[in-house]
DNA sequence: CTTGCGCAAATGTCAGACATTTAATAAGCT
DNA sequence: AGCTTATTAAATGTCTGACATTTGCGCAAG
């Protein structure tokens, strides 16, 4: 694979990590190839080492590369990927073609642990907790329904459930909110958003934050449990 | 906070970056202060300033500190920490003086994910994953009682436990098998390490292992919250 | 067939100058 | 006096070129 495929950047570090990262992302390099080396890599967007460099050392400090002097760089497989690097959820929110087995990976996550995430939030919840989930559940509300509303209902039904993890308040919990923007930016596109399906979700959605306002445990996690069950449900994760 | 307190340390910006994270993680600066110039770090340890520029990037990187071109370096409170990070594990073991919260915090989770992790486990797990379990309960065993085995041991305990997450098949909990090690370690220090409580321990040890042999999720989960539970109660995370 | 030497190629490191951002300070105007 | 605007100092960010170190390969001698 060479790099004439990428689309042209323009300025920082950052966003060449990123350029590189995604295109990593969607496979491709096959695990084991030799990524490009720096000075070309420089030479092919018009950067100086010292960016490529930067670069790279994101991308290595996620698990996508493997760098030995002399040797060159080498691309990591899936498995050693630290998909729980904040970066990471960046560079995944907003790719289209991402890996159905990283998708079903991280649902099937989700899927095991939101249900105790809710219930820890039902026993931990403050009020501006409460507050935080009112107000994503209202913007779901709002925004339900509207065709060109669906990137920014997709952006609450994020804060809703970062909220969840949020008013667990426990922070290796809290860290792991950062998996849910790709997860649920990635079930968009497959989605069909029907009117009742969406009506059935919102319910859902309420019968999670009535049970961690009434304090009760054992509700929260069965209506966590089954805000997720569908989407597992077509993912093959449960039947 | 000054440098001055710090030890010695002999080539590598890994290291520096190790030395720095530690005297970090044992809260030698207050959130908010201002972290020494790289110039300052340089002349102290007589490295180079790139050198203390790689350092520094992983603590950033890390979420330990925060830089801004003209302002300086800050450090970032502990909540904004990134500590699912793999590097951060690795800076955490072996700290004596671990902040008593975060020990708290990740046995919390661990107390409230272990169950479900082993549930999966008991699903998923394949011949090779029942093997390195009883692998590494077997090493328990053998290395238990014994009072100059008690890093063996633990070595073992955190094997064990990581097998579990690894049975369980899940890209995203195979990657939390990093929290494990620094969990258990800074309870070594504060556990009296009693023959009875050792061989309870064994005992619920060995339970997990059956439940997830006989793929009995219902067992394994049951099971798996307690080995934990005598912790969690000493540590006031479970009444 | 193995061992050892040396060369080429890649990443890693260094040093210095320069660029950019930020905050504080001083100057200047109304 | 009070507000706005240059100036300056200090910190991190960037560039460049040279050099160091590691690795793999070829080749030749044993």
């Amino acid at each position: 694979m060479t790099l004439d495929a990428l689309p042209p950047h323009q300025g920082g570090a950052e966003q060449l990590a990123h350029l590189l990262a995604q295109a990593l992302l969607a496979g491709h390099w096959q695990p084991g190839d030799t990524f490009p080396r720096e000075l070309d890599i420089g030479k092919h967007f018009a950067v100086s080492r010292n960016q490529v460099r930067n670069a790279l050392t994101s991308l290595t400090a996620a698990g996508l590369l493997e760098r030995t002097a002399g040797r060159g760089t080498l691309v990591r497989k899936l498995g050693e990927w630290h998909l729980l690097d904040p970066l990471m959820s960046e560079w995944m929110t907003g790719l289209v073609n991402l890996d159905p087995q990283l998708v079903r990976a991280i649902y099937a996550f989700r899927y095991s642990a939101e249900p105790v995430v809710a219930a820890l939030a039902a026993q931990a919840a403050q009020a501006d907790d409460l507050e935080r989930l009112e107000c994503a559940f209202a913007g779901m509300e709002n925004t339900a329904g509207s065709v060109d509303k669906r990137a920014e209902h997709a952006e609450y039904d994020v804060a809703f459930h970062d909220a969840t993890y949020h008013a667990s308040h426990n922070l290796v919990w809290r860290q792991m909110g950062h998996l849910l923007r790709p997860s649920i930016m990635a079930l968009i596109h497959r989605s069909q958003h029907r009117t009742d399906t969406l009506d059935d979700s919102l319910a859902r959605h309420r019968q999670v934050l009535d049970a961690i306002r009434h304090r009760d445990t054992h509700a929260a996690e069965t209506a966590a449990r089954e805000v997720l069950r569908r989407t597992a449900i077509d993912l093959g994760i449960v039947s």
